[in-house]
DNA sequence: CAGCCGTGGGA
DNA sequence: TTCCCAAGGCT
């Protein structure tokens, strides 16, 4: 869930699926839909219909337990190098190497002087973040390694922040590349996310009216451009249900064309959030 | 490696 | 108001 997404925007949707899905066997029960539904608006799906696979494997390969090794954590669904290594350094002790984007600005502007990390996780700062890492040939130096791992993140997170970082408040000001270097512009432009008439705006539209239908909504009413003459009385005549509504007209009302929505459906389709059937389209079972 | 994949709060 | 970008992963 916090992959690419705030902790406070987490945290009430993680309280509720740990009080409804408490052990991977929970999860691993339900339909992969009601994951995607639970999901709510954290954003990135696929997100969601990974961790329900991860359970699902949890449950089949690993006894319903979370495996402690690094490799066997890398081989689950949706999770990759950082995940990995979070989970095996904060849950379980195992100093793995824990390089987020917090401890990417942390290295970037501490050690090599850059106000941003590269736009891509590069060789050069694994290698840099590895390097870093205290020695782990003791039981001390592991858990200065996983008290490492956390200090760093913590102080990407709340002191060596992306827009306005409080150096006045940092611990190790003292001795950062970037603020010796008088603090320099980044060495290059951040190419921001487009999202005004992308494929991404049009399939989270057509998720948020999944998500809020209870059953299947026809196929018609979710690539069919809406027609500003019909003034919003056709989402009605769709048959859904009064929850879906909204949604539907907010589908409806995105500038994009008949080949977009139907590009963006079959997407949708093709990546297991959604099925369909002779019913029309739902979340899957 | 580059591109793609959601969402919304804060600067 | 607009823009930035957040505990990334996968193809």
């Amino acid at each position: 869930m916090l992959q690419q997404t705030p902790v406070v925007r987490v945290l009430p949707v993680w309280e509720s699926w740990m009080e409804r899905w408490p052990t991977p066997e929970d999860l691993a029960a339900e339909p992969a839909g009601e994951a995607v539904r639970a999901w709510e608006k954290l954003g990135y799906p696929r997100r969601a219909l990974r961790l329900h696979a991860c359970a699902r494997e949890l449950v089949e390969v690993h006894g319903g337990e979370v495996p402690a090794d690094l490799e066997e954590l890398l081989a689950l669904p949706g999770v990759g190098e950082y995940t990995a290594a979070a989970v095996a350094s904060f849950a379980f002790g195992v100093p793995a190497a824990v390089v987020d984007t917090n401890v990417r600005r942390v290295e970037a502007r501490a050690w090599t002087g850059n106000a941003l990390p590269e736009p891509s996780y590069t060789r050069a700062e694994a290698r840099l973040a590895h390097e870093l890492m205290p020695d782990t040939s003791t039981p001390e130096g592991i858990a200065e390694a996983n008290a490492w791992n956390a200090a760093s993140m913590e102080l990407g997170a709340l002191i060596c922040t992306a827009r306005s970082p409080r150096c006045d408040e940092c611990p190790v000001q003292a001795s950062c590349a970037w603020i010796a270097a008088g603090r320099p512009a980044p060495h290059y432009t951040p190419k921001g996310q487009a999202w005004e008439g992308t494929d991404r705006q049009v399939r989270g539209a057509m998720m948020a009216v999944l998500r809020a239908a209870d059953g299947a909504v026809p196929a018609a009413a979710l690539r069919t451009p809406g027609d500003p003459a019909e003034a919003g009385s056709a989402p009605q005549d769709a048959g859904l249900e009064p929850d879906a509504v909204p949604t539907l007209r907010a589908l409806r009302r995105l500038a994009a064309g008949a080949e977009q929505r139907e590009r963006c459906l079959a997407g949708l389709l093709a990546d297991g959030l959604a099925v369909a059937d002779g019913e029309g389209v739902a979340l899957p079972a």
